[in-house]
DNA sequence: CGGAATCCTGATTGATACTG
DNA sequence: CAGTATCAATCAGGATTCCG
């Protein structure tokens, strides 16, 4: 990126800037432990069971993955499905908004492997 | 978005990724607390001296901007420029990596705007 | 001016056990 | 199957003080 480019870039942010920071208010929602890779699991097979997605996440307790679970529906990032049945059936879903997060993990995507491949030299 | 943009988006990420997860990888280094707001200052004003930028981010402490400058530093997303003066000039420059944040940021910005505009409703 | 050293607290996360 | 309820541990961050 040459240096116009990047002053650009930041003089368009700054101009738009509210009075909350939506950067830090975009980390407030996905910043915690285990919300990146419960979203990532649901984007690559939306529409997951609770356990399921629990073995797909990996190392995740009970405790986390309903807290985070919680978090994402109130948020509005996902939605919960449940079948009234006895045993209980329950799916989570991706909202539009969640979807739209594709965006920005991919450019998470290319600045971390970018940095990876940097620290490796 | 469309559901094939989606699907394509997750399909070319999920077709790239590496034993480590790149999107996690950037988290760890960007998602502590004072990171993006240091980080933002310098892209708006680039080479600040510490007390300078302390003043600009606003309630961080020397305990945290110190620790953060350096994380930052060690990560390679910043360079520490000192004269060897007495009184110390110290000023804290962005590096190409660093500056390659602003599209990550941009991305960060339009969908935290997004969920904002949501949440008022 | 630009920090370092120490101590301390509260929030985040984890472990374990249990349930409709 | 899809969670809840406690309790324990950890750890990031903050407060305070001091220094070359």
């Amino acid at each position: 990126m040459d240096q116009k480019t990047f002053e650009n870039k930041a003089e368009q942010l700054n101009e738009k800037m509210p009075e909350y920071c939506p950067i830090t208010y975009s980390m407030s929602i996905i910043g915690s432990k285990w919300k990146i890779p419960i979203l990532w699991k649901l984007i690559l097979d939306d529409g997951q069971h609770y356990n399921h997605l629990k073995r797909m996440v990996g190392g995740i307790t009970n405790t986390m993955l309903t807290k985070s679970l919680r978090e994402l529906e109130d948020d509005g990032l996902i939605l919960r499905h449940s079948d009234g049945t006895v045993p209980p059936s329950v799916t989570y879903h991706l909202t539009d908004l969640g979807k739209d997060l594709v965006y920005t993990m991919e450019e998470l995507f290319d600045w971390g492997q970018k940095l990876h491949a940097a620290h490796e030299e």
